[in-house]
DNA sequence: ATTATAATGCGAATGCAGTTGCAATAAAAA
DNA sequence: TTTTTATTGCAACTGCATTCGCATTATAAT
């Protein structure tokens, strides 16, 4: 059966602690405080089992890489800092969105990202506490509005 | 300096047609009507200039490859039907979303994705035409809402 | 027509997120 | 404590979207 390692709760605690969904390299980082010799690959094979335990939650936004936060919380949206990156929970819905789609379709979900710049990016006495700030970033094309 | 070949005339052409952001495949497959020999990397070659042209914008939805479809639309969203996995555009947007963002942030944009049926996937009797149906589909996790 | 060179097709190569084989390690059961 | 075996670290490997080298083709200027 499961076994409890220092990895894998390092793993959650990092997570947890965060308060944000992290990136697996957000979630090396910050584990590594804990567990020096932690590995990548842990660390993956770590969020998939916390994910299937249901534990945490794979968070994807466009043309990002998937990030995981805790399980748990209801419907909710994100927020992305255009400066450092980071990405924050929105605890709010704009709600029905059903009418919006072309007639003849049915809306069953949405999913919901906001961007711009977290309290600490407009703060510029205040530069992003914790994370690899611009490092962790942005890949693919995008497509905002 | 630029020419107007068959295939970058042929890629245009399959997006417009098409009406709804495609993947680099789908416009490879719709173009190959035209130019049966194209190529995929044809196919890449010709996405990148004509969106560096302006002429095209890149689409990114979570978990999915970057489409495409014409620029020069004004501010919309998109929908993805869940069964045949094709892409629309959604005309209308629930408007001022700065609100939702915590305290202290600053909202700039956002990207809204609608998921459900759509028209064609809700008749069962006329199946998605056109393109690959739930051939070219999901590919990692999500956490849709 | 002739020429210069951008664009193509092909297959090989990249880049990179995520996975895996394996020997070593360390939980937890005996 | 001894035993069993899930878990780890490491490095090598996948899978796959996207790019690139290069010889060839074809556009458009001369």
């Amino acid at each position: 059966m499961e076994r409890n390692t220092r990895q894998r709760a390092a793993i959650r605690l990092a997570i947890e602690q965060a308060g944000r969904p992290l990136l697996p390299a957000e979630v090396l980082a910050a584990a590594q405080q804990d567990v020096p010799g932690l590995s990548l690959a842990t660390v993956y094979r770590g969020l998939k089992a916390l994910v299937e335990e249901g534990q945490l939650a794979p968070v994807s936004l466009p043309s990002e890489i998937t990030r995981y936060e805790r399980a748990g919380h209801h419907h909710h949206h994100h927020f992305q800092c255009r400066r450092c990156q980071r990405v924050f929970d929105v605890h709010a819905c704009p709600g029905d969105l059903s009418k919006l789609a072309p007639t003849g379709f049915q809306v069953e979900s949405h999913d919901l990202t906001l961007y711009g710049l977290c309290g600490d990016c407009l703060q510029p006495t205040s530069p992003p506490t914790g994370k690899p700030a611009a490092a962790a970033g942005a890949r693919r094309a995008s497509s905002r509005s």
